[in-house]
Parts: structure tokens; C-alpha cells; sequence
DNA sequence: AAGAGGTCCAACCGCTCCGCA
DNA sequence: TTGCGGAGCGGTTGGACCTCT
């Protein structure tokens, strides 16, 4: 694109605005509407491009702006909307009443951004991250802190949470690896995808050899269920490839645990219902199933209801044909893709 | 107390979209 | 249909402020 710059004319003001020059747009936006944005500086008075100023009004001095800092349901609410529209900071702020779409990119490159990545989820589609070569020492840091376990001094909680962080990492892994051999046509089937299957085997092999996983130990959850179509929050662990060309017979999993957090039920019409009970649903620090939100999904169908939207212990999902997904944050009635 | 490093956010830049002639 | 200009959008920057050592 060859054509210059707006504010490249000499003699035009940029960097920060002065109360002074606040005031004149204001008076004058009040006074007679922005019009057009090109004229507006020369008959507010002001030393400004037309950019500038129309960037300074929506921005910051718009009187519906909502200032300070963003709500929980906010955080929620653009986690959502970003993991279904993607950078488009204006659609995202359009549904958040007095929210500029500049506030809502700063706050998710500052502070939402880093959560997903810390939490070992790719901000971009939402599902946890594959690229091990970024992710692989901070998964290793989670694994390695289950060493720590034994050390007397430190509390029963932070063990507890400990020994679920280790666990996401080695979920995390396992996804890896089933989605490394996912991708995979059957022509070229081969032994690397038998080395990563039988890693994979292993890995859940110990996991549930420690019955560490509320999920895997799930009475509910029997070996039938589990490897059926359509299981509800555990897409990852649901992979045809691996099914198919091994069936490990030192591959069980208990169903003498009790199930802690979660329970799995599944109507006549095949739609799943997953109804978190624990207390710490919505907390990070209690994502035990580490199953991808979908970066798009606009196939999902069937009824989402949550009986107390800010009462974590009461959300209740369903969705059709094993579709479904379990992204506790974002649990809620969606307009947006039901509208879509 | 001071300096280094990190965080936050207003503002800028370059590009695309869209309406109009 | 095409080219132009205005408006809007998303990425990036720079400086003020904060935190840590």
C-alpha cells in the first residue's frame, strides 16, 4: 500500500494527549458528533490527525467507558469469545459493554495470554500445547515436583495439587502423543506410530497403576465406556489409531476408586452429561482433565445450562453424539454460537 | 536506596474493508 | 469495474510505573 500515512503532515501533534486537547474533542464531539474524522481537528481546534483523535475518543474518553480492573465473568467471557472468534478484539468487545477493544487486547496480551501458556495451553486454538520443544521443561518442572512429595514438611494441600499438576503434564504428554500418531495415514502406519502408541500405553499405565486420576479411576468410567465413541471431556484419550493396532491386556484401570469430582452419565439419544461436583471447578488449579476447548466449534449442538452461573459445584452440560467438550471456565450458555 | 528487569497500557503504524464516484 | 479516500482493526511500541534484588 503506497499511501502515506494520516498523521505524517508536519507540524501534527502525536504522543500523549494533554487535558487541554481532552477537553476541546470532548466539547466539540458533545457539541456536534465526531462527522467525519478527518475534518474534526481542524474544527475542534485541535493539532491532531483525525486518527488520533478518533483513537483518543474510543479509546479512552468515550463517557460509556468502563475503567478498571476486568471481572471474573469478563475473563471468562473473552477466554470464551476468544477461543471462538479468534484476534477479533472489536467483536469480542463488542460484546462487553463499555470495553474498548484496545483494553481487551492489552489485558489478554498481559495477563490471559500468559495464563492459558502457564496452565500448558496454546493461546491460539485453546488446546493444550504440542510444541514439547517450548513445553517439555515446564512439563518436566510439574512431573518432577511429584519428588517433592515425600518431603515431610511440606502440607497436605500443596501435595495434593502437586500430584495434580504432575498429572496434567503427563495428560498433556499423552495427548501428544496420540495426536502425533493421529496424523498418521494408515499407509504410513508404521513403527514410530507403534513406539508413540505404546508410550502412550505406558503412560496411562502408570497413571492408573497410582490411581491418581479421578478421571481414568472413575467407577463410571469402566474400560467399555472409556474407549466408546463419545466420551465426554476426554477427547484426547479417545484415539481409534491406538485402539486398533494395540490392545495391551496389562492395560486396566480401577473401578474401585471412588469417582472425586466428576461423574459421567449417558441418556437413551447418546448425549453425555458431565456434572462437576468439586468445589474448585472453575479454579485453575483444578483442571484434573486437561481435554482441549475447541479452537472452533461450530458443530457442537444439543443444551448448555448453568442453574447458578457463579456457582462453580452446579454447572451441568449436555451436548449430542459425544461432540462434546469440558472447558470448565467456560461453561455457560453461548448466544453467540447458537446465533451464529 | 538504587538500579535492573518486568508489567501495563495509551498511542501509533500499517494494513484491510467498504462506500462512493 | 476500478480507483480513491475514510474508517476501522490488529499488531506493535515506548514510556511510566511497579517489583525485586
Amino acid at each position: 500500500m503506497g499511501r502515506s500515512p494520516c498523521c505524517d503532515e508536519n507540524g501534527l501533534k502525536k504522543g500523549p494527549w494533554t487535558p487541554e486537547e481532552d477537553e476541546k474533542l470532548v466539547h466539540y464531539i458533545q457539541k456536534h458528533g465526531h462527522g467525519s474524522w478527518r475534518a474534526l481537528p481542524k474544527l475542534a481546534g485541535l493539532n491532531r490527525c483525525g486518527k488520533s483523535c478518533r483513537l483518543r475518543w474510543t479509546n479512552y474518553l468515550r463517557p460509556d467507558i468502563k475503567r478498571g480492573k476486568f471481572s471474573q465473568e469478563e475473563e471468562q467471557t473473552i477466554l470464551h469469545l476468544h477461543s471462538i472468534l479468534g484476534n477479533k478484539w472489536s467483536a469480542i468487545a463488542s460484546h462487553l459493554p463499555g470495553r474498548t477493544d484496545n483494553e481487551i487486547k492489552n489485558f489478554w496480551n498481559t495477563h490471559l495470554k500468559k495464563k492459558l501458556i502457564q496452565m500448558g495451553f496454546d493461546p491460539m486454538t485453546h488446546q493444550p500445547r504440542t510444541d514439547l520443544v517450548s513445553s517439555l521443561p515446564y512439563l518436566l518442572a510439574l512431573a518432577n515436583m511429584t519428588d517433592l512429595m515425600h518431603h515431610p514438611s511440606l502440607d497436605e494441600q500443596a501435595l495434593k495439587l502437586q500430584a495434580e499438576a504432575a498429572q496434567l503434564a503427563k495428560l498433556e504428554y499423552l495427548h501428544y502423543l496420540l495426536q502425533s500418531t493421529s496424523s498418521l495415514t494408515t499407509d504410513s502406519y508404521d513403527q514410530s506410530a507403534n513406539i508413540a502408541n505404546m508410550e502412550a500405553l505406558n503412560l496411562l499405565t502408570s497413571m492408573s497403576n497410582v490411581n491418581e486420576n479421578p478421571v481414568i479411576n472413575c467407577p463410571q468410567m469402566d474400560n467399555a465406556s472409556f474407549f466408546s465413541n463419545g466420551i465426554a471431556g476426554s477427547q484426547p484419550l479417545h484415539h481409534p489409531n491406538m485402539l486398533s493396532q494395540v490392545s495391551d491386556p496389562q492395560v486396566s484401570f480401577s473401578t474401585s476408586q471412588p469417582c472425586l469430582n466428576s461423574e459421567k452419565n449417558q441418556d437413551t439419544n447418546n448425549n453425555f452429561t458431565m456434572v462437576s461436583e468439586g468445589d474448585n471447578i472453575g479454579n485453575e488449579s483444578s483442571w484434573m482433565i486437561p481435554s482441549p476447548a475447541p479452537s472452533v466449534h461450530p458443530t457442537v449442538t444439543g443444551t448448555s445450562s448453568n442453574s447458578n452461573p457463579g456457582d462453580a459445584s452446579s454447572r451441568t452440560s449436555s451436548y449430542g453424539g459425544g461432540t462434546s467438550f469440558y472447558w470448565p471456565e467456560l461453561f455457560f450458555d453461548d448466544p453467540i454460537i447458537h446465533n451464529a
